[in-house]
RNA sequence: GUGAGCGUAGCUCAGUUGGUUAGAGCACCAGGUUGUGGCCCUGGGGGUCAUGGGUUCAACUCCCAUCGCUCACCCCA
């Protein structure tokens, strides 16, 4: 038997209107903060993604799903969509029509890992950028979408984390100090930390180990030595969100794991979901489209794991779908009517009611049971005397009421199932 | 890439210290008198016990390998 790839799943109808209504959600809401949807190829040439997120990071050294086309192009499936919508704004110039673009995406992402709990290898995100300003506003703004989806998903152990890194010039200036404060203590730190100190030596405040966490108690913070924009920049942020009464922690460890993310730099996780807990994270990269050979123009955006969300609203119960229902089903009583029913049917569903009947030659308590099981407020009852007389027995589902109508007055039958 | 746990019907799981035709619930199908559902009752279909090897008179049960799944580490959404 072939299975579905390691790491990708199937969502089948049973489970796929929790996926409507989060889309539905998260489209009204960034509708509502003036987002523009924006939908890019789900394949890019390798050497985007590898210079916007960064030739050394996790994700770019041994994560993401490259290969050569027939014509020998190194061609990669998108690990995130940052990239890419950058790169369709340096290329379709939007930055040319109008100052500020605000965009929004959903869709499937693709990262080699072994899977678990909250991590798939086809997994899908939405997020938003905002292109054209430097307005922390912007930074906060993205915070309080991304807060706003969850909320109204109903989801309650969430925690807002935010920092800041920086312009790149105090980032660099601050490795140093780091780099000073730990030379000494190199010696003790974990094997993976060491090997940070050289490669990305603000991870290892990421670091989980116990001798890292001791070490990295007491380090300088990076927060404490902003240059003044950014120290101004992070300060708007934090009072917007007050306003906004959206609760925040600053976690100075807060580094996060790609290369292009200047300033403010944000994340929210849930307690819900198990290890994988980051709902969601983003942060601001003026320099990036710059660094892809666009007009200098800053940006800032997020993106959120679609499975984790859902896993965190399934382990929270938050979410009241409605059941799912049709409005009539017809059920043949006599043999010889297929074309008949087929016929009604079309009617109806012409007339914008969801109907269906019977596609298997089956009896009428069969028939009655599908009704049931798919939910149906009516049932249309085709055959019998009263057909022969042009008239047709509709029953409601709910309260066993019948009453007959005449064949061709489906504007009747319409009345009745939409009251 | 590393580690741990688990693979018995479509799903959730039973299956005695290895012992003869492998079970239950749910789901599915049919019926419970002429043309009417949900609840209930009766019956039915469906399994190479993940795969391959080994031990044994005998393996779903013990051992090994492979594959798959799950969770965790790393990192991230």
């Amino acid at each position: 038997m072939i299975k579905a790839i390691t790491g990708t799943k199937d969502i089948l109808p049973a489970e796929i209107s929790k996926w409507q209504y989060l889309e539905n959600l998260l489209r009204n809401i960034f509708e509502n903060f003036n987002y523009r949807e924006i939908r890019t190829p789900v394949f890019e040439e390798t050497a985007l993604f590898a210079r916007s997120i960064g030739e050394e990071t996790d994700i770019v050294s041994k994560e993401m799903y490259t290969f050569k086309d027939r014509s020998e192009t190194s061609i990669t499936l998108r690990p995130e969509n940052t990239a890419g919508v950058v790169r369709a704004f340096i290329e379709q110039s939007l930055g040319a029509q109008q100052p500020l673009n605000k965009l929004y995406y959903i869709g499937a992402m693709f990262r080699q890992e072994r899977p678990q709990a909250g991590r798939l290898r086809q997994f899908h995100q939405f997020g938003a950028e905002a292109l054209g300003s430097t307005s922390p506003l912007l930074d906060a703004e993205m915070i309080q979408i991304a807060y706003y989806i969850l909320k109204n998903l109903g989801l309650r152990n969430l925690v807002v984390k935010i920092n800041s890194l920086g312009i790149p010039e105090v980032r660099e200036n601050y490795k140093n100090v780091l780099r000073d404060y730990l030379k000494d203590k190199k010696d003790k730190l974990s094997e993976d930390s060491r090997k940070r100190f050289d490669t990305n030596i603000l991870r290892i405040f990421d670091s989980k180990i116990e001798v890292d966490q001791q070490i990295m108690k007491d380090a300088p913070l990076l927060i404490d030595y902003l240059d003044e924009q950014s120290k101004n920049d992070f300060d708007v942020v934090k009072s917007y969100l007050t306003k906004v009464d959206i609760p925040f922690e600053v976690d100075p460890a807060l580094v996060r794991g790609l290369d292009y993310y200047t300033k403010t730099t944000f994340e929210i996780v849930s307690g819900s979901v198990g290890s994988q807990s980051a709902l969601c994270g983003g942060g601001r990269y003026d320099l990036l489209v710059e660094e892809l050979g666009g007009k200098p123009t800053p940006g800032v955006g997020f993106a959120a794991g679609m499975e984790r969300i859902l896993l965190a609203c399934e382990n929270e119960k938050s979410l009241q779908l409605p059941e799912d229902s049709i409005d009539v089903y017809l059920v043949r009583i006599e043999n010889g009517l297929e074309l008949d029913v087929a016929e009604i049917a079309s009617k109806l569903r012409r007339e914008d009611l969801q109907c269906d009947y019977d596609y298997l030659n089956r009896s009428v308590k069969a028939q009655m049971r599908e009704a049931n099981k798919y939910n149906a407020k009516f049932v249309v009852f085709v055959g019998g005397d009263e057909y022969k007389r042009g008239e047709l027995s509709v029953k409601n589902l709910s309260n066993g009421d019948q009453q007959l109508i005449k064949f061709d007055d489906t504007a009747a039958l319409k009345q009745l199932i939409n009251n």
